[in-house]
DNA sequence: CTTAATTGTGTACGTTCGTACACCCAAAGT
DNA sequence: ACTTTGGGTGTACGAACGTACACAATTAAG
């Protein structure tokens, strides 16, 4: 009765766990604050994530054994975030018009809401541990396949095999995460070289959806 | 006579800004080296790059005021290393059937001879410091501007405003760049891999000039 | 109620770092 | 022949780092 042990019998304090859950996040929150200082991650010691986080450097071993394992659990973070953003497009669906410039204002806006993140993805995609770089490849890959079957489902590209949706998916994803950084490197406040970029970016991915439309698989052999 | 100064009357002993040019330099290869076992850039120190260039911490003084300075040396040899590329490229011609799958596998080649300093943009792009990122961004935009020249000069996209072609060639640069650390982080002697990627790079650069092909300026208005 | 486990703290040690200063020596300038 | 200059060395200092250990405080388990 009083005596389950698990989630029950709250006395309004919060339990062991969700205390270290937030105190495991608050150390998530500092890396990424320090990034937004302009820090790279790599760069990024122990003790100075700790302090950032107002705790005593050895705290941060009962959390995390190095930077790295920390880095694993935001590249984690960057997943589910990718995730959403594939959900949101999902909904507005792939009919309009103007669908890419669409997509392309959707996209940036949401870089900027989680610009942290994108900086941190952005920099260690192809930088610093081995380890990082490869989860990070790992969770753009997912997300490159997560979209090619979306739009197997939506049905565009019929005649085109999947590898083939999937290599074109690959592009747009290459395309999409080599703006990112151009986007938060933008002096703010400066209209004219957003829209600029926004509408190169936008033709761009025109010009690939163009290409992919009149793309012709090879018959089987030869 | 014998009194002129500079470049005459050699003792055949080195003379010393020939010396100092020379130490630089071991200073530069010594920071790639290092990036070539796996440290990132950002991440090196002064003291570091000095011993494994065999000299004394405050030697690099003599040559650089920080670390900063000599990866703007190095961005510099890395415009002269793409400037390179595109010559060889210029003279292969455009007119080929299998010109794009011979561009990449010479594009391939290329960055593995020229692994560090690909490693070394690659990781630097969009990581570590403002001021490295900016002067590699420029870089990259004279190489997309003189690709875009090129391609203006050689004839082809006649019915494309400069504005697109340039647009084009930031597309096809990119997704150059974004295959090199792909390239650089496969694993040796794994010819299955690196074909398939190889194949899917040849296939995304196809798609890029199919739908280039097909692009339409938009007339002045609207 | 007692006991064990877990989260966070304090102190401490050895390493590495950036950098300042004094110095040496060979090449360049006069 | 002389001075000046400039690349390279040696020593030294304070700061920051990663990490180990013992300890405090509180909660979960028995």
């Amino acid at each position: 009765m009083t005596k389950s042990p698990a989630t029950a019998d709250r006395k309004d304090k919060l339990t062991r766990t969700e205390r270290k859950d937030i105190t495991r996040n608050s150390l998530l929150q500092a890396a990424l604050a320090l990034m937004g200082e302009g820090r790279s991650f790599t760069s990024l010691g122990i003790r100075e994530i700790a302090r950032e986080a107002g705790m005593v450097p050895n705290a941060f071993y009962r959390h995390f054994r190095n930077t790295d394992e920390l880095g694993l659990e935001l590249v984690e973070e960057m997943g589910v975030t990718l995730r959403r953003l594939l959900r949101e497009a999902r909904q507005s669906g792939v009919a309009e018009v103007d669908m890419v410039r669409r997509s392309v204002k959707v996209y940036h806006q949401y870089v900027l809401e989680n610009r942290l993140l994108f900086l941190f993805v952005s920099s260690e995609r192809s930088g610093g541990s081995r380890i990082l770089r490869m989860a990070i490849r790992n969770e753009v890959a997912h997300f490159t396949n997560e979209m090619a079957q979306d739009l197997r489902r939506l049905g565009v590209y019929k005649d085109l095999s999947t590898a083939s949706v999937q290599m074109v998916c690959g592009l747009i994803v290459t395309t999409m995460l080599a703006a990112a950084p151009e986007i938060l490197d933008l002096p703010p406040e400066q209209p004219m070289l957003e829209d600029e970029m926004m509408e190169t970016f936008v033709k761009q991915l025109q010009v690939v959806l163009l290409g992919a439309a009149s793309w012709k698989d090879k018959p089987r052999t030869e």
